[in-house]
DNA sequence: GATGAATGAGTGTTCATTCAT
DNA sequence: GATGAATGAACACTCATTCAT
């Protein structure tokens, strides 16, 4: 089994994949603690290379443009995200459908490591290249297989969701978390503010219900 | 001669603020020109100041930095968008509550004289100078006041909203309006975007209406 | 006698000349306060103006440029100074001779109004308009007539200076009391400090009248 | 082969260093000949860095802002100027007091490499960035020191002076110098310019010893 | 003579990116 | 692959000066 091997031997035997997958961890690790230091002002390609402990050279041997840095940090982070609002959503941490939202609201709330100037420097850098959809594509992909996913398992929460009712479902709750993180609303982590969002997506979600079953009931 | 009289009154009348107002407007419109054109990219003092007609010293006579032209710009679409959504709530276009949150809508998605790619240029603006927090205050002020003057008159659509309450409805409302706008979603204007955003006020509206029922009902 | 009618009626009969006399005067007055609270960093035609009250348009009617300015400001105090220190050397003050010197010193080191970093900014102002030359013209003249002069009255103490060593005498005086002000040295109004600069002038004076009466002995 | 040694050597041992320094030095020589050419007028960054054959990033890799280019200029030439003045001093050109003193003289009048333009543009820039005591600090620390040392091997030129006389003696050299330059006299690297000067200095200084003479017998 | 809005040439400076070593 | 010195296009902004009213 060549392939676990690998695996168990990474750090040692892939020096070039090992060392290239360092650098660039280092460098959005860099890139990430100068936004959250000094937002966009002091982002610049040769600050980032400085911290990272890299040459300018070195760094443009891994991103294309100082663009390519913002973005990935911005996937990082959404990746982890939502692997974490996944895990939310499979009711693995509270079965039931109020808990799965609050779990999901509650890992979007504490996305970005809790790095809040650095979440608010990513998303103006994002939006001010104009890779906004870019950024948002993880998010479609993401949410249209947990539509599906949650459906066939009976946890129908969002699975009969239109994607114009998912669009509306998922960019009401981003937004309001990026209008609390722009806005460095001092609720931002609250409970309170928590159990607004969760009524949000709940009260949409039982409006959507209920009309389904209105015209169902109709139908018949 | 009113045509003759009122021009000779105009130029003696206000024969500063007239002018200035004249050249304030053009670059304003320039500036809108040539960021639905080229986006932030060709953005520049000497570009807006050229296209206003006016030099770049004058651009300067009337405006700090490049900043405040971007922000000048984003207050008048605010201002403007929010009287219009005033009518909206008045009730003056359709006095039942849907129809009041569906004008409202409407006003929102219709904002920046459909301009699209200005609006989204300049969200992209706003957001990269940092200026999101400067542009949400009359939001901010304007919500207020209009959830105590629609209390008044017995339309308490959000009359009994928590300050809290307050920022989670009108920003999931923008945050939605805005991911459109920056992902130029072709549905955009359609009905059915409508249909879901009145949808997913009036849930959120209801199911606070619904648990101050409950827990006054309670205090019984 | 028209001229000394003309010269007691001079405020109310030349209305025109008044007039131009007293703006000439307020816009070399703002100039000096101007310089005197922000050096040459804030001194602009524009600012100059507004704080003599008068339009940018009438400044520009009584100096042809801002350099006209400076140099109307500094011959203006160099005037002033120079009339001070002709008192000084008549003998006005102290006839002795180590008596006008110390006067002279002492009238150059208080010159300017007191206003020592209006002098300073002055200073830099003229030297690099190159204008320095210009300043030093109603010196080179006083200078001459006044060797002259004092000869005559048999008091020679500059009376028998070569050009070239009342070059060198006056301009080590200046050139003293210059660094002073531009280092803002602390002992700039101090008796010590005049003291020396006494010194330096009598015994460079002391000096020549030696070697001449040395040269005339061996002559005879 | 000493010199190919040399030469790969050069290469090797001080890489960057070598570099850096002729970079800086034409940098230096080109801001040299355009004061030179043209005075301050003329004298633009961008102008700079073209003349040097470098461009204007490069110049702004050694030099933090225009100002510091004029300022490192007039400190290299001060340098200069103070080791030759040191010779002189010294008593290696001439040991007899007056010998030290015109050698000083002279070194003082043929500093700036004979550029008297170049040197009054500096002179004219130094002042209107107000970087005149800046540029007097190297002056003031070799006059201290030279005062001692001078004291030391026997020949008191100025090892008596208090402070305030090393100023006044220091200063009214470098204003004779300063005004003759600037006011481009003719007479500037004349031999009896430079007599006068000579006898400035050593009238100065035989007027305080002799008062030091006079005070320590009345104190016998 | 007075006004002051308008002018626009001119300049310092930044920083993403390249490429010879 | 790594380095970092060099590049230079690009831009915001100032302010002395003009001239129509």
């Amino acid at each position: 089994m060549p392939a676990s091997r690998q695996a168990t031997e990474n750090k040692r035997r892939i020096p070039r994949q090992a060392r290239a997958a360092e650098t660039v961890a280092a460098i959005l690790e860099a890139a990430a603690q100068i936004l959250e230091a000094g937002g966009l002002a002091g982002f610049t390609t040769n600050a980032v290379a400085e911290r990272a402990g890299v040459s300018i050279g070195t760094l443009y041997q891994y991103f294309a443009d100082k663009d390519a840095i913002v973005l990935a940090l911005a996937q990082q982070q959404v990746g982890l995200a939502l692997a974490e609002i996944a895990r939310a959503l499979s009711g693995e941490i509270d079965p039931t459908p109020e808990g799965r939202v609050r779990a999901m609201v509650r890992a979007a709330v504490h996305a970005f490591r809790g790095r809040q100037r650095a979440r608010k420097a990513v998303m103006e850098a994002v939006l001010s290249r104009g890779q906004h959809s870019e950024l948002m594509l993880p998010v479609v992909a993401f949410v249209a297989e947990h539509g599906a996913r949650v459906g066939k398992i009976r946890q129908p929460i969002f699975a009969r969701l239109t994607p114009l009712q998912t669009f509306v479902m998922s960019r009401s709750m981003i937004g309001v978390l990026r209008a609390a993180v722009l806005e460095e609303q001092p609720f931002f982590k609250s409970r309170p503010f928590e159990d607004e969002l969760v009524r949000l997506v709940l009260a949409y979600l039982a409006s959507i219900t209920k009309e389904a079953a209105a015209s169902s009931a109709a139908a018949r």
